[in-house]
DNA sequence: TTTGGATAGTTGCACAAACAACTATATGCC
DNA sequence: GGCATATAGTTGTTTGTGCAACTATCCAAA
């Protein structure tokens, strides 16, 4: 039996994820409440475009670890709302660039601020070192499944 | 400044919680891989009924941390596939009671034992006492919201 | 140079989630 | 008894996900 036999009981959190659904809603309504009309997800798009202006839709299906049709209508919906737009490659014109709009950059500071609020309303009172460990875990976890 | 305060390049990954999402690609995978013709999400209602058979929608609901109409569409999915029946409560006819049926009750133990064995590869090689501490940060953070 | 395979992206479909608005039933209070 | 209010559940709409099938473009080898 291996040594992370799992407790019938234990088991159901950590498959649902519930803490991460948690952040999620919370990071989502603290969005809502500010007035930026963003999800979550266009939000996760938005994340790496600042990070790295101009890639291409392949390139945010790793980043963001979705499949090309989510991104396809990620990068719709944002497209629509005016904070990205497509550009196709001069080198290959199978791949669309994406490029922030004037009205994305703004969100930024604001949404990042408020993801980092959140993310310390979320870790309260638990141990930095604790923190780390978690960290650790997850990262394992993801490694062992990817 | 917050004992927690994040690093901008660790806050991603935390956020969109993609040790769980891999871990639910990885249980949908297997699930499908043995015929089990079953959503996770449908999964994780049976589960709770597998442990408490007959109760109602709403108590679905607190179970599984979904809102009410997210249970009114479960419940209907898996009762077209003939997994649950609803029954009218006797006391108070607003209650639906959420019953498996024969069919339901033959997928617990194969079901059961897949999730099992998915956490068993995702938790491969790290430390139990690792996992004890990541699983009571992950509840801090879910109490911490809630 | 043509052709076959790989890569980038799109579309259709089924399922699920969040929110608001709705129906039906129960309950408590006058 | 009758009405206000709360509770259980449903429906409509928008958004996102996963899979399969599709188009367009690129590239390399015959």
């Amino acid at each position: 039996m291996p040594n992370n036999h799992f407790k019938r009981g234990e088991l159901y959190s950590f498959i649902t994820g519930k803490a991460s659904i948690a952040i999620a809603r919370r990071l989502q309504k603290k969005f809502n409440g500010a007035g930026l009309n963003l999800t979550i997800e266009q939000w996760s798009v938005l994340y790496h475009l600042w990070k790295a202006d101009g890639i291409s839709q392949q390139e945010l299906c790793k980043a963001t670890f979705r499949d090309k049709p989510s991104i396809t209508r990620l990068v719709d919906n944002l497209e629509k709302a005016g904070l990205v737009k497509r550009v196709a490659s001069e080198n290959d014109r199978r791949i669309n660039c994406i490029y922030l709009t004037k009205q994305a950059q703004k969100l930024q500071q604001q949404s990042m601020d408020i993801a980092e609020e959140t993310l310390n309303e979320a870790l309260d009172t638990v141990d930095p070192e604790k923190i780390e460990i978690c960290k650790q875990v997850l990262q394992v976890v993801y490694d062992n499944l990817k």
